[in-house]
DNA sequence: CTGAAAGCGCTTACAG
DNA sequence: CTGAAAGCGCTTACAG
C-alpha cells in the first residue's frame, strides 16, 4: 500500500491469523483450512505480499538458487550451455546464478568463497572448470551439490563428451582424405590454465597420428587463442611455415572460421590448398560450409541442470559420469589434398 | 574443523570478543583495535568462517547482487553484453543472477516477482526488455534500481544505441550503391513480443526508403526468426519472390550470415546477385566479408553495469538516458546491383 | 574501542 | 487446523 513493503506480519494482521499460518498457506503446506488458505491468499495478493528473499533463506535454509561457474560468457559454447541450464531452472523454479571462471585468479577466489557459496546456493555447475585439488578440497569441504560439465571430475558427478575419441575421430577424417601434415589450432588454453577438455583433445589428436605413423610436429602445434581472432592469427602463423600443412584441426569452430575467414581475405581456397575441420558444431558452420565434430552444448546445458536438480533433492545418489554422443558432420571445408 | 560451518559466534569464543566485533573486524569497519582485528581475522581464517549469505542481508539489507533480465542468451549480442556486466560487477564484488526474458510469459513471470526481487537483488538490469505499462508499473513500485539497455524507457535509467539513425544510415548505403527494392530480414519478434529496438530499425528502413522517394513493399518485410536459421529461411522466402529484391537489410549479423550460408550454397554470389547488409558487428562479420552496422556490445553491458552501481550508491541522481555510438562497417557483401 | 541487545522477516517443530 | 515461541546468523544503533 502506503510505499512500503508488506510483511508477513501485515499480512496476518489483516487476514486475522498468525504469521504461522500465513507461511503455511501461502507455501501450499497441508493442514490448512481451505477457507483461511482462500483468506490468506486474497489478502497478500491485495498487499502485493511476496516473501523476503533472504529471511526464506535463513529460516528455510533453501536458497532455491542454482550458481553456473564458465568460462568466457560470449562465447558459443557457454551461451548454449548456459541457455540449456537456464531453461530447466527456470521450469524448475531455481534462480541461476553466474560465476566467471576463466582465469586462474578467478578460480581462486571462487573456491575460496565456497563457504559462503554453500549459504547462497543449493547446488553448483562447473562448465569447464577442472578444480586444482585445493581447490576441489575447498569445494568438498563446503558440501556443495557440484555437477561437473565438460569434464569428468573426481568425486563429483559429471557430464561431458569424450574429448580423446572425438579428436580421434576428428583427425582419422583428415587422415583418410590423404593428409598427412596437419596443424593443431587454438592451444593457448592449454598452457595457460591447463583446460583438461582441449587438453583431451590435443592428446586424441597426437595419438591419431601416431596412430597413422605420423609423429607430430611441434612446430604444428599453435598456441593461438581459441576465438575467431585467434583462428585468423594462428591460420597465419602456419601459412608462414615452410612446407605448411595441408589441413588444420581448429580446437573450436570460432577458432576455425575465423581461420576460413583469414584464407578468403587471403586467397587461399579451402579446400583446395588446406583443409579445415572445427570442433563444436556452432550454428555457423553450416553457413560456412565447415566440417565440424558438433556437439550438444544446449542439451548438454539442460541434463547437466537435471542432474543436478535430482542430486540436490537425493542427496545420497552415488557419484556418476555421464558421456554425450557426439556427431562429425562433413561439409565443404574439407576434402583431399592437392595434386 | 568437525564438519559443520563456523558461525560468528563460533569466530568471537575462539577470539574472546563478541559477535558485534567480529562483525566489525571482518568487515574492515573503523573503531577496532588493530591488535583485536588481527585476532579476529587469524581465528575467521581457522576455521575458514565466511559469513552466511542471507543472514548478512536480513541484517544489512543488501545483497551485493546484480540481477540481468535478457532474452536468449546464446544470442551473441547478449552474450556479449552479459560479458561486460559480469566484469564489472565482479570487479566490484557484485554477484549476478540472470532472468531470461525472452517470452511475454517470461517477461510477465519475471515482473510479477517483483516485490520478492527488491529482496533478492540491488538493481537490475533490463536487456532490450520494455515492459508494458503494467510490468513497467509493478517494477518502479518495487523500487528496485534499474537501468535499461538497448531501449529507452520512461523514468528509468538507460543506455541505447540510436536504432532508428543507425537503421536508416543502413539502407542509405544500399541505396547509395543504387539499390532500390531492398528486403527487410528478421522481424519476426516485431509482431510478437513488439522489440522496440527492432521496431525502431524497420522504422529506419522505412524511413530511408521513403526518403529516397520509394515506398516501402510489405512483400518484402520478411517475418523470419533473428537467428541464423531464421537469416537460411528468409534468403529463400526472399528470392522466391517474383522480381527479387537486389539487396537484404538484415536485423542481426547472425540473420545476415545465415542468409549469406543460404546463398553459398544456392550458388547465388553475393554481392554480385544479392546484396547482404547485417546489424551487430559480431565477431564473425568479418570472416565473413559483411557489412554491417557495428555496435559495441561488451563495452554497453560495461557501461551500463556502472551506471547501474553508480545509481546503487546513489540513488537520487535523476534519470538520464545515454545513446550509445555506431558503426558502418563497409565490407565486401555489398556492392552495386547487377542490372 | 567494545559489548549487550534489538531487530531483520521468515520457517518449523511443538503443543494444543 | 492453528498459535506462541524459538531460532536461522548476521548487522547496527546505543551505551559505556
Amino acid at each position: 500500500m502506503s510505499g512500503h513493503r508488506a510483511t508477513i506480519q501485515d499480512v496476518a494482521r489483516q487476514s486475522g491469523v498468525s504469521v504461522a499460518t500465513v507461511s503455511r498457506a501461502l507455501r501450499g503446506k497441508a493442514n490448512v483450512a481451505e477457507e483461511t488458505r482462500a483468506k490468506v491468499v486474497t489478502v497478500a495478493d491485495r498487499l502485493g505480499y511476496q516473501p523476503h528473499t533472504a529471511a526464506s533463506w535463513l529460516a528455510s535454509g533453501k536458497t532455491m538458487t542454482v550458481g553456473v561457474a564458465a568460462p568466457y560468457f560470449d562465447v558459443w559454447y557457454t551461451g548454449r550451455v548456459l541457455a540449456g541450464v537456464e531453461r530447466v531452472l527456470s521450469d524448475a523454479g531455481y534462480d541461476l546464478t553466474v560465476y566467471a571462471a576463466e582465469t586462474a585468479e578467478q578460480r581462486d577466489r571462487f573456491a575460496a568463497r565456497s563457504a559462503s557459496l554453500q549459504t547462497r546456493v543449493d547446488g553448483m555447475l562447473l562448465v569447464d572448470f577442472s578444480p586444482e585439488e585445493s581447490q576441489l578440497a575447498r569445494l568438498l569441504e563446503s558440501r556443495i551439490t557440484l555437477v561437473a560439465i565438460g569434464e569428468h571430475v573426481d568425486s563429483v558427478n559429471s557430464l561431458a563428451i569424450d574429448n580423446v575419441t572425438a579428436a580421434i575421430e576428428s583427425v582419422r577424417h583428415l587422415l583418410a582424405l590423404g593428409h598427412r601434415r596437419i596443424g593443431l589450432l587454438g592451444t593457448q588454453d592449454i598452457h595457460l590454465i591447463e583446460s583438461p577438455a582441449l587438453t583431451a583433445r590435443q592428446a586424441g589428436y597426437s595419438a591419431a597420428l601416431r596412430d597413422a605413423g605420423i609423429d607430430p610436429d611441434p612446430a604444428l602445434d599453435i598456441d593461438c587463442e581459441l576465438s575467431v581472432e585467434g583462428g585468423a592469427e594462428g591460420f597465419d602463423r602456419l601459412l608462414d611455415l615452410p612446407g605448411h600443412p595441408t589441413a588444420m584441426f581448429c580446437l573450436s569452430d570460432e577458432t576455425a572460421m575465423g581461420a576460413m575467414g583469414r584464407a578468403r581475405a587471403l586467397g587461399v581456397s579451402v579446400p583446395n590448398d588446406v583443409s579445415i575441420i572445427g570442433f563444436d558444431g556452432h550454428d555457423l558452420s553450416e553457413s560456412f560450409g565447415l566440417t565440424t565434430m558438433c556437439q550438444p552444448a544446449r542439451r548438454i546445458g539442460e541434463e547437466a541442470a537435471e542432474l543436478l536438480l535430482a542430486s540436490i533433492a537425493e542427496p545420497t545418489t552415488p557419484v556418476a559420469h555421464h558421456t554425450v554422443p557426439v556427431d562429425l558432420i562433413v561439409r565443404e571445408s574439407t576434402g583431399p589434398p592437392a595434386h
